[in-house]
DNA sequence: TATTGTTATACTCTATAACTATA
DNA sequence: TATAGTTATAGAGTATAACAATA
């Protein structure tokens, strides 16, 4: 392995990371949600209406974060709270109109900047670039 | 451009920037150190001392941001603030040694991470990867 | 007038611990 | 006993606006 080049390989990824990042909480700004709100409704959208118990371990955030998240997007008109069916300790969190409306707006800004970053994307192959990012990946989790 | 192909490689991405965050974040946490205070050591060790105001344009944070992250590392005993000797308005920040060990260790970890993220790396051309990322971040700038 | 940095204030995100209601 | 969620509390990070000192 080249150590220069390697490090330099790491220097472009973790750039490239900030700006992506800020990327996406600019876009999601647009929308009233953030890095934090915004995945929540991914997840709803995803495996339908969950309890709160349930967002909390796929996000990989405390009980009390969840509260306060969902909190916000009660507020924000983009879910709501119901009592659970079998449990009555449980909320389960549910999309409303609104909060349906803007996933699919959601989708269709990561649609674009799919565009926006893959399209001329000409000489390299994707494949092997794809490839790359999910070794990291792996090797990140492990 | 293949539509699913690109898609499929922005996912990636951005679930690799989650977990590269994830563990720089607590790579710092090690050292008594966040996402948010490192680079203002980062910054310092690079260019030397240098007044708030430069660091704030330097980071792209406010004033006030600035105002609180050199205070957390002036209590913390990694910088120390001084009078600017020709603007009696602006404080110089500048590493402590304490400070400047911590940055090499920091160097280390970060060593550490690129030998952990690309030995190995086998089959697939780095410098297309890199230049794969390098792209990213031009697209993100604009 | 413009700039540097602080104080005042406020919001988001995050966490742990104690507690209530339920299982 | 264990679990779901809230309240209480706390700390980091971020921002704008008003202000003091200096340029």
């Amino acid at each position: 392995m080249n150590e220069k080049a390697s490090a330099e390989a790491l220097n472009r990824l973790i750039q490239l990371s900030v700006l992506l990042n800020r990327n996406l909480s600019e876009g999601l700004e647009g929308h009233g949600l953030s890095l934090s709100r915004a995945p929540v409704l991914w997840m709803i959208s995803a495996s339908g209406p969950q309890t709160q118990r349930q967002l909390a371990d796929a996000l990989r955030v405390s009980a009390r974060n969840i509260t306060g998240l969902v909190d916000s997007l009660v507020s924000d008109g983009f879910v709501t709270r119901s009592t659970h069916p079998r449990d009555r300790r449980a909320l389960l969190v549910a999309l409303t109109p609104h909060g349906k409306e803007t996933v699919a707006q959601l989708a269709l800004d990561r649609q674009q900047l799919t565009r926006g970053l893959f399209g001329e994307w000409g000489g390299i192959d994707l494949a092997s670039f794809t490839q790359g990012l999910d070794r990291l990946v792996g090797k990140l989790r492990a």
